[in-house]
DNA sequence: TGATATCCGAGTTGTTTAGTCGGGATTGAA
DNA sequence: TTCAATCCCGACTAAACAACTCGGATATCA
């Protein structure tokens, strides 16, 4: 029952994101330096962050990552779902719903338990936003 | 965010324990057959049951296990955690709890998250008793 | 042009998982 | 007393996964 470093990075990075937020492109290496993660790793988990629509990208010198929408829409269940895939306590639960996983012809005793439990993570992840992780005032673009 | 192949044989068993209980001890071979999991898998699964007190044992012939309080009694929770030891979404939790785990000087500003994660899954684990799982009335003894 | 970024995919190293295997100790019954 | 069933114990292993690392291609701005 853990989550991945992946994870674990990703959430930080993005609060970094969220303080910095609305002050241009921040390029990696500043966040893999202020939150003392490796910056290849990093390369990693933001494409999947991008993919999922949470950041956008500006390439080039003077580019870097912003948030796509304000901190107070994104939520950690955003981001772990980004970075982890769905989340799936048992294999069981990432099939098709309405096939049974289990060849046994009884519906699986188990399974209301994990489905329950997948919901409730789900939840709590999706109460916490972004901004409620960084309780300094963000830092706005001076101009 | 998987729980083990562990975890989820070590639960299925004790559903099948469940429906036996107070039918004297059932050996380990009977469940394995039942669901369709190894033996020696659930030899390795049933040691850590017996530590936390959620089974009692019988050697010999004719011997095996049994629960050793009543399926009402027994919640989820309780397995998973013997079987996996504690909940705790990432390292930083499993820490002694009055040491900064980061060693940066400000809190940890995610710990919160995982606090609270940590605590519903325990929750959520702990509503649900194996005596649910079982839908159908236990098997007493006959005599 | 050159420095700085994101982007892309492959390689590496160590740990964990999901078992298997072989045998020892204990007990009930024939 | 012997036998078979059972729990018990520790080591072993193959495969998957995690957590990076590495080398470079591509885009952008000054």
């Amino acid at each position: 029952m853990k989550l991945s470093a992946k994870v674990e990075y990703g959430v930080r990075a993005m609060a970094v994101l969220a303080i910095y937020y609305q002050a241009g492109p921040l390029p990696l290496r500043e966040i893999a330096e202020q939150e003392k993660i490796s910056l290849k790793f990093l390369e990693q988990i933001f494409p999947d962050l991008k993919k999922a629509k949470l950041v956008e990208s500006a390439r080039g010198s003077r580019g870097g990552y912003m948030l796509s929408r304000s901190p107070a829409e994104i939520k950690v269940g955003d981001i772990v779902r980004a970075v982890e895939g769905p989340i799936t306590p048992v294999d069981c639960l990432s099939e098709i719903e309405t096939k049974a996983c289990c060849d046994r012809k009884d519906a699986c005793l188990t399974r209301q338990v994990w489905e329950k439990l997948r919901d409730r993570i789900n939840d709590v992840l999706d109460e916490v936003a972004l901004i409620e992780l960084v309780d300094i005032k963000p830092v706005y673009k001076s101009s």
